[in-house]
Order: structure tokens, then sequence, then C-alpha cells
DNA sequence: TCATGTCGTTCTGCAATGCGGAACGCCGTT
DNA sequence: AACGGCGTTCCGCATTGCAGAACGACATGA
């Protein structure tokens, strides 16, 4: 039993995780399934929704006494959005991409760790100019191991790896952690990182990493169906999105 | 020194409150600068912000040594607004509204309490067909007492007046709590709220409350400039927020 | 170079704070 | 009417988080 200085506000800490779990189930949830499911007594689950909604960070369907995430995230969220300046300096670098390549352009940010395994948000994207494709929004939370941009932000460290067994999505899913190393290790030579249906039958990827300074923070993909995304295409689509991730890195000077 | 059932968790409200006054700042802070501001012991706002990281809800600039908003609150906030009913249900009807009247559209929901005087949230908002017009974007929070949207939601008791000293921002604002009183009284009585120039010249708004049941959930507006803002155009804006408000309440059914 | 001020961070004993368990009141169901 | 499940409230105890001071790193200016 190592006193192992912790210094980290239970309370604090409980609260959070509620308002992450609430944001997991997306919709109205009650206090005891709450408790049961963060294995906290109901009374404090109570006390802390009643905190929570006190400040606007949940609301109340007086109702059915169920709780659900408040406008004060909202704003919160839109004031992270508009000011942090990696996503304002990359769009326009997205938005030619986008347009050179045709393709959906995603830009991702390492998930702070949230329990599990090691995740990405997605923080900006702009569409394929293609119909038939259909990308997440911003904001989505996607798993690290088996997207492009996961694997780039795993590869440079932007990310912690984790020992857990990895997620079966596909067949092509890595659920190994020796070949997960392997593979980062691969990614770090050669400067990309390709999901070829790892996360979703028919989706192909690939993804470079922003710098900035002598650090990753971010990760600059292409994604496409794997019908469009053969040899050549991914060729072209390699080039653009390493010098695309290079310009962004420029700006972040 | 009435015990009077407290029930608040201290620590807790302390770091929300942390979250907030950075979302005001919208630039990254220091410790020392959040321990001032918020009265707060040097130690303890250190200790929150460092729990707050450790769940990505703030981020820390290590070579400043600042803090600021983490995209934990931009995935939560990405959530609240994907899944807020009203939002979605309304965006048609606010859409055909602004089509109508070719003016921006504004969605408004009561911002919960924080300290001072009675907020109005942005919810979402269409822009005016018109060039010349700067709007506020969703997630922007303003004064509730000079605003139409947020004097309707004030009339319906969505939102709490309030005692302190209401601040002036132009020739028009209501500074008066008596004054406001009956102007609250009169948006009660006709359904509506103007709002002529009392937060920034030369722009008038027209603001109609959504119910949702017997309560009112929301504020419906239309703005302009008041050069476009006549008599018979606002008739016509009038008409058509309180008769667009009503399609939302319908669609809240 | 050294003194000085300012910042973020760490430490530790004390006591206020938040926790747990049980009890309560409210519904809808049986 | 009895029951089970829910959200909510209560209260004493010990855990948790607090205050204050000290520390170390850095920038500034003499």
């Amino acid at each position: 039993m190592q006193p192992k200085r912790d210094s980290s506000v239970k309370s604090l800490t409980k609260a959070l995780d509620l308002l992450s779990y609430m944001g997991r189930q997306r919709h109205a949830v009650g206090v005891t399934e709450l408790a049961n499911e963060m294995d906290l007594n109901k009374s404090v689950v109570h006390r802390l929704l009643q905190t929570l909604e006190a400040c606007g960070f949940v609301v109340k369907n007086p109702a059915t006494r169920q709780y659900f995430l408040g406008p004060r995230l909202f704003v919160l969220g839109k004031v992270y959005e508009n000011t942090v300046t990696l996503r304002g300096l990359a769009r326009p670098v997205m938005e030619r991409l986008a347009r050179q390549m045709g393709e959906a352009v995603h830009l991702m940010v390492p998930a702070p760790p949230e329990g599990g395994l090691p995740s990405i948000i997605l923080l900006d994207k702009i569409e394929s100019t293609y119909q038939l494709t259909m990308t997440p929004n911003p904001g989505a939370v996607s798993p690290a191991h088996c997207t492009a941009g996961g694997k780039v932000l795993l590869a440079y460290g932007a990310l912690d790896a984790v020992a857990e067994p990895l997620p079966k999505h596909t067949a092509h899913t890595i659920t190994d952690l020796a070949t997960l190393r392997s593979e980062l290790a691969q990614i770090r030579a050669c400067g990309h990182a390709i999901d070829r249906e790892e996360l979703e039958v028919g989706l192909t990827c690939i993804a470079a990493p922003v710098f900035e300074g002598d650090k990753v923070v971010a990760a600059l993909s292409v994604s496409g169906p794997s019908s469009r995304m053969g040899a050549d295409r991914l060729d072209l689509a390699r080039e653009a999105v390493i010098a695309a991730a290079g310009e962004i890195r420029n700006l972040l000077r």
C-alpha cells in the first residue's frame, strides 16, 4: 500500500466520469444506472448530479427524473472549437487537400485516456465530393488501433499504447499487441499510416502526422471507399497528405 | 448561520467555475490568475487543474504552463448539440422563417445562472440572406435583459430575474428593474418581445416564446438592422415568429 | 553575477468535507 | 394492499481536500 502521492480530487474525478459516461450513452440516464455503472453509491451520484445541474453541466428531466448533458458543455465545447488554433490553421490546407483528392479529409487529435483503449477525436472534417460516403461528424470518438489517424498518433507517442485485448472490428483489425507494435515501428519509418478496412469493411484511409515543434499533435487523413483507393490513387494520396501535414506544421510555427 | 442544507459538492463547484471562467476568457490562463480571480488558494486551483487535465477537460501548455479548455469538452458539447431534440425539430421551421423574412433567425435557451446576471445561449442560428450582417455564432452567451429572446425567457419564467444593476449597452438598454418588470408584464400580455437597439446600436430583434407543454423552453427570434426593421416589416416579423414558435411547440409534443 | 520578484509546484497536519448505509416517500405493478 | 424500484434525504464518522508555507525554476534588472 504505497501512499503513491495521488493528488487527484476524487469527487471531481467521479463527476467528470459521470459526464463522460453520459456522453457515451447519448441519452438521459437515471441515478441508479449511473451508480451501478460507475460503481458508486447512489447518494454520491445524486449529490454530484445536483452540483453539476446547479452549474448547468447537466440538466434534469423533471418528468423522468433522469439527467443528461447540459447547455454549459455546449458553450464550452464551442469555445474550444473556436479557439483551438490548430483547427483554424489547418482548415484551408484541408480544403485544398480535399479538392485535390476529392475524398473526405479528417483532422484528428488524441482523446484523453478514458478508462479503456486509446481513442482519437475527430476535430474537423471535410466531406468527400463524391456522393456515396457516410463519415462521422466532428466530435466523434474512434478507437486508435484500427484507424490510420489513430495509428499515427500511437506511433509518434501522442497517444499511449495499451495492453488490453484490442477489439476486432473487421477481419483486418489488428488485435495482437506485438503486430500493432511492429506496425507502429513501420509507420515511424515511412512517415504515414494506412488503414485498409481495419475499422469498417470497404473503408480505406491514409494518415500523416502533424508536428508542432518536435511533437506530434494531430493526424491528417484522407479516407474513401476501398474501391476508389487503389494502389495508384493511394500513392497520390500519400504524397498529398504528407505534404499537407507539413504545411500545417509550418503554419503552427 | 442556518445550516441551510447545502448539499453541493464544493470542490466540484470550484472546478466547474474554473472551466466557466476559462470559457469566458477564451485563452489560456495560469494558476495564479485563476486563484486570484476565483478567490481560491493556489494549491487548490493547481490540484483541481491536475485532475481536470487527467480527465481531458483541460489541457496544459507545457511551455507557458498555462491551462485551457480540453478536447473532452468539445466531444461532450457536440453530443449535446446533436442530441438536444429541440434543435433538430426547430431547424426546418427556422429555415422556412429565415427564407420568409430574409433576416437572421436565432434559437435561444436560458443559460444556467453563472454568478452574475441572467444570460441566454444561442443554440442555433440561420444567417440573414442579406450581405451586411454580423451575428454571433452558436454557443455565444448574451445578457438577457437587453435582448428580445432574453426578455421572452425572463417574462415566461424560463430564466430567473436579477436584482443587480443592469449593465447599460446602449441608450435604449433598460437598466432599471422596475421598468424591466413592466416590460416583462407587457411581453406576457402580447406574446412577443422586441429589442430596439438595447444591446447594440442599429440592431433590432423580435422574439416569441417556444413552449413545451406549459413551460417556455426557448425563444425564437428574427434580427436585422434597424434600417430594415420598420414598423410594417416588424409587423410581418411578429406574425411570422409567433407562428413559427407555435409550429415548433407542436413538433415538441 | 547576484538579488529580486513571480510563477507553478510540492509538502504536511488539521478539520471540514464528502462518503456510505439506511431510511424515506413516491409511483407503477402485481 | 403489498411489493419492488426509483430518486431523494438524513446523519455520524473518517477520509479527503484544504491552507499556508516552502521550494525550485525562470525571467528581469541592477
